[in-house]
DNA sequence: GTGAAAGCGCTAACAG
DNA sequence: CTGTTAGCGCTTTCAC
């Protein structure tokens, strides 16, 4: 390992306790010429505090623990992102375990994070509603990002699916469409239920008349979209605009206008829920609002520093609304970037090795 | 915190050594009865060890650092869960710290995982090539997953880009292509290189002709893809095929076919890879060879652990193929899944809050 | 077989 | 202002 205290110390030709409080925001008072003894000395030997020890005697380990239901899914990297970004601030890591759904293996997730003396725990798109009996022994805080399931509960920031469908819905609104249909996702989801809510609501605030015809409720999957999306087109009046409550969604939609030789959004204006990285690619791009994963991150993780620190206890539930990006597929923006502009924005080159290849 | 071990000995009415001697996989011989009575204390206290305790004493802290360059590439997570399987397997846990291609962020990374005495760290993808002057004097062991640019380094573990380029290409051979185009990626990158060599060299070993042509470098990204694919189009005579060198590059070149009325694959194949989620969505769903991302998570996992433990050094590059996905876009499948069996695919119903819709 | 004692590196009383 | 001392919870000699 690295050098010690004791070592420092020795050199700077003071006693441990001093070199100790020059090294650490001790407002203990400490001649400026022994001070700058220290620091030489611990500049020289390249001191480093070992963590560990320190974290044994302050009780603080500068440590969180972080327990992912699923790090593979789209929205649990961002949201790590953003809570270890906010952890940097504070001079603090993040543990991160996998929970995998299972009860279980988050039960004994908590035990292996408070074994290691973490002093908060973020859960991350968690299935649980509440801490286990272990967790609220330890009497550390905690907080869920993302929670999929059930009401609003304490400590716990979610989007804001509410007023994120309000935007885009209020968009389209603006475009003149009148009768607009919405594709659903699965009603036992949270998000999704809330989306459906602010669908029924705003229309009806704006004095349109919900037809239940042009609600189809699907799997938040591509071809979920795809069928619900036949389905729709079944309804006469046929919907002049689509909401669906999610991208994936959105772009299976699309794909049964393709084949159908309807064009988006000529004949049909369509927006997804989420703004997953491929809606700004495919063609048409997407209009659709974002899931503000990232910013529920850093404020879960500032809310545990709170909490941390004492200065804040349980909180009411947190939404955080996402932003609308206005794109192709809904009709506000030209239907399509030429060629051209492709042209420009890309570099293209031959290549075979070595050779410098003709000019075309 | 929870119960100390001093407590658990007090309970079962020996000493701290000999509980110390029950709970942990020591040798030390301890009489059958008094290892019950331990056990017994322990069970009943919930013990659990402090784990900064344990490991300030034998310096085993039971945690790796691992430094992500993008927490957010599509590769990286997969990887990251690749390595905590395989540290959940040994009881090891990861700390994970970001770095953003950035120099002295790595440097300030590697300083803080030091300082908390992990036992070796992983670079995930990872620009640098060689471990820092703090970490080699830190006589740590490390590894490298994903390197993306550079020559072979030892400790790391790559994708076999070589090989795997080779099972798509013989695919499309097999299928009766003779003229096949590349997409290839920006050439500075390792993978993109790897894959354009195996492109030369698979067809040349096959009898076939280069024609420079037919490979345009273009930017890993849909829009890069999509100009790259005009330009191949321009070529004469035509290719029957296109092997782009990675999917968002494929997707693209399918918008460029499919708006200039072209099908795929029916007048032209297509094959992409990476295996990207959205490639097996997506209609025409792509061909293309998987990044066995997290089979070298585990990987390099393991072989850190060797490290750790003594039974290994330095080892050569480890190459890992990764695995041929055949679907339509090369036309080896049936063009596209009727909508029939969409239907059958997917539950789709109606929902209007609390009601019931009617039947259709 | 069992236990007393030392100590990992650090911080926090408490004296001076 | 500075230093001495105790001890965080654990493992590990070394005696018995």
């Amino acid at each position: 390992m690295s050098a010690t205290l004791e070592e420092v110390a020795r050199v700077a030709g003071v006693s441990i306790t001093t070199a100790s409080r020059v090294l650490t925001q001790n407002t203990h008072p400490v001649r400026a010429a022994t001070r700058q003894r220290v620091l030489k000395a611990a500049a020289k030997l390249q001191y480093k505090p070992n963590l560990l020890a320190r974290g044994m005697r302050t009780e603080r380990t500068h440590t969180i623990g972080i327990i992912a239901d699923d790090l593979l899914s789209p929205f649990t990297p961002p949201i790590i992102r953003g809570i270890q970004d906010y952890l940097k601030e504070i001079d603090y890591l993040g543990l991160i375990v996998n929970s995998d759904w299972d009860p279980d293996i988050e039960r004994e997730a908590i035990s292996t994070l408070l074994s290691r003396a973490v002093e908060g725990i973020i859960f991350v798109e968690s299935g649980r509603l509440a801490p286990t009996q272990e967790l609220v022994k330890s009497q550390k805080p905690y907080m869920f990002v993302h929670r999929l399931f059930g009401a609003p509960v304490q400590n716990s920031v979610v989007p804001d699916d509410y007023g994120g469908t309000r935007l885009v819905l209020e968009h389209l609104l603006a475009l003149g469409h009148r009768r607009i249909g919405h594709i659903a996702g699965p009603q036992g989801w949270h998000s999704a239920q809330r989306r459906t809510d602010s669908y029924l609501d705003t229309l009806s605030q704006h004095g349109l008349e919900i037809d239940p015809a042009l609600i189809v409720e699907s799997d938040w999957e591509f071809e979920g979209g795809a069928v619900a999306m036949q389905q729709l087109l079944q309804v006469s009046p046929r919907p002049t605009a689509v909401f669906a409550a999610n991208d994936m969604m959105a772009l299976g939609a699309i794909e049964t206008l393709r084949s159908t030789g309807l064009r988006v959004p000529e004949d049909i204006a369509l927006t997804g829920y989420d703004n997953r990285e491929i809606s700004r690619s495919l063609a048409p791009r997407l209009t659709t609002v974002s899931l503000p994963t990232y910013q529920m991150g850093v404020t879960a993780a500032k809310l545990l520093w709170q909490k941390i620190q004492g200065t804040a206890h349980d909180v009411d539930e947190v939404q955080i609304c996402g932003r609308l990006y206005i794109r192709e597929s809904c009709g506000a923006l030209p239907a399509q970037r030429t060629h051209d502009e492709l042209d420009v924005a890309t570099t293209v080159r031959h290549r075979l090795t070595g050779q410098q290849p003709e000019k075309r």
